[in-house]
DNA sequence: TTGTAGGCGTTATCAG
DNA sequence: CTGATAACGCCTACAA
């Protein structure tokens, strides 16, 4: 491959300097028709591709955005894991080209498992893509496990502003990019002051979910499964507690079974319960991840949802439309998170003095089959 | 937002030379212990962060991937088009942070239109993105319409090497692109032999599934529906006719009827032959979207599928489980073909001097029920 | 209208 | 082991 050519190589072609080369790809009309023509002839000739990189150095800003997930699930392994594995850390496909073929739908076994794809941060992330098209931003998309503070920082010092899925062990990291250029987080507790977040109202869907349960289903015996590990299942968490006091019932004080989405032995306390047939009626699960976990552990111990016990998640991925029985779960507006998130950034690229600010966007109920309906 | 701090800032605050700096990131063992420890502390006290872009500059690679989708949708509008809508022009959200609330749902009414994600590109988009993550690269993604070379440069030009999901008029400024940097396309002509090809046997699973219409249905009576416009698209019909030929059918020398994804007035022809009652047995999709907005249409017109007419699609999106009936199609190894575009690009970095490379994936027939099943 | 020259933040060579 | 210093490719006053 030959090297690549800079203003230089084209100024020599086109007889002229570099700083005319410079004009004509950013000030046109600063440069004489005629000359342009022959630079941008030259420039043709040579293949020419202005290094974006390059002028990014220059004017001290890239043009591109980020979007980074601390990606917790690196680590999910075990075919019980709560969550589906979706990196493997081995090889892929080795230098032979000929096992391309054999192993094409290796990883894709089934090829239709929609489990693992999209979910939540997908749909997030696809409304990120959508908005940084239409301003004709680049994006820059990184991911790595928690703890691992070099694969953002990288991503981080690329881009004029950034968006952060937050995992486990990551406040630090992002509150010391804050400082540098404008971050927006999607689920976290509020910081400093110095991000912006765009966060949505769990304890409401959470409410509302309960209500359903409570109300339209008269349950009175309600869990909630799911690590409150998040800052976003500790408030679903707290929503179902709220109206299930509102309304007089038994309010749990600490969650039935801790099931983390990366859990080796997923669900432990909810098979000894269905053991011992003291299941509650209901488990509000505090994704729609957990609650597909949990869907198959039931299925395979026998307990019909929701005859025996209603199953609610929380997000709306697909999956949950094609699970047996449908999952009944409150939908966040991905899409607008994603979209959102770019916005506050080019607002704080613009006014960079501005605060950070905080977005809550609503949620919504949609009951399928899972709670009884 | 304070100026980010350089290695200058960082040289003297800890007292040493920016070369020590330097140094003390990229080649810790070339520093005495406590040197390094002074340095490291000094850029912890500056939150600095050193720049991606800057050492790209210095080194002459950037250490990340592109992807680029000249999207041809963008310009689709129209309730009517076959394609939904997926980048709403307009602007998403104003100023006005009050009607934020309100508009969380707006370009996501139904909430659960998994008809426009994920498509046929984002699944190969996710197992491209899966890759880059395991190997620790960046991924810079950017898309725009065909035929606006701007964007596109704007990638390349950040960016190791490249995978293009080609337009319309793509091929040119992909093929120059391709003289300096390495570069693979998912559905293209085979060019001049300077880029690289990831595909699928198009021809193969056309024949699968006109085998099946065939053999399996006793249909003799095949149609195509769709815009030959894309390579895929040519050899999912030639596949079509090859079949019908082999069983000595009547073999259509032309498509039926030529409705393209962003057509405005989609499927006139069908809709001329069922309202004339003069639709064939089956018609083959050159690709699912092809043929979720067939079956919209045919459900309007009040045409029974699979009664009256079998309808097939090509790809294996989720949407064709969703719809009604699902989808008899052929499914591509969307995410090997994603990961495997990266181990292509990568590569040919470690080999600058290779040839480019053509790899061809087998797909997969997947029975549902459109087809009458 | 076009050319000269300094600077953007890093890396890496070469002395010390 | 550490410090100057010259690239890297481009932008942009400032001059001519």
């Amino acid at each position: 491959m030959p090297k690549r050519p800079t203003v230089y190589d084209v100024a020599q072609e086109a007889g002229v300097s570099i700083a005319t080369v410079s004009f004509t790809f950013r000030q046109p009309g600063r440069v004489k028709a005629s000359t342009r023509e022959l630079v941008l002839e030259a420039a043709r000739r040579l293949n020419y591709v202005p290094s974006a990189n390059a002028r990014g150095l220059a004017d001290g800003r890239t043009g591109a955005l980020g979007l980074y997930s601390f990606d917790m699930f690196l680590e999910a392994t075990g075919p019980g894991a709560a969550r589906p594995v979706r990196e493997d850390p081995g090889a892929f496909f080795g230098p032979g080209a000929a096992a391309v073929g054999d192993r094409a739908f290796a990883d894709d076994s089934d090829a239709e498992d929609f489990r693992v794809f999209p979910l939540y941060v997908d749909e997030v992330q696809r409304g990120f893509e959508v908005e940084c098209a239409r301003r004709g931003r680049a994006l820059l998309i990184g991911s790595g496990p928690s703890g691992d503070g070099g694969a953002v920082i990288d991503i981080a010092s690329r881009v004029d502003g950034l968006a952060v899925f937050p995992g486990a062990r990551s406040e630090e990291i992002i509150a010391q990019l804050s400082h540098r250029l404008p971050v927006v987080a999607f689920a976290m507790p509020y910081g400093a002051g110095t991000l912006s977040h765009v966060r949505v109202d769990n304890q409401g869907g959470a409410e509302a979910l309960t209500e359903h349960l409570v109300v339209d289903h008269g349950i009175t015996d309600v869990q909630f499964v799911g690590d409150p590990e998040m800052t976003d299942y500790q408030e679903r968490f707290a929503g179902m507690r709220a109206t299930l006091a509102r309304h007089g019932l038994p309010v749990p004080d600490r969650v039935l079974d801790a099931t983390a989405l990366v859990d080796d032995a997923p669900y432990t306390v909810v098979r000894r319960l269905a053991a011992e047939g003291r299941l509650p009626r209901a488990l509000v699960c505090a994704s729609d991840q957990h609650a597909l976990g949990l869907l198959d552990v039931l299925a395979e111990l026998g307990v019909d949802v929701p005859g025996q016990v209603a199953v609610t998640g929380f997000d709306g991925v697909v999956a949950g439309r094609l699970c047996t029985p449908p999952l009944t779960t409150v939908r966040q507006p991905m899409e607008a998170m994603g979209r959102l998130a770019v916005d506050v950034l080019m607002a704080s690229l613009v006014d960079p003095d501005a605060a950070p600010v905080d977005h809550t966007l609503p949620v919504r109920l949609v009951v399928r089959r899972s709670c009884g309906c």
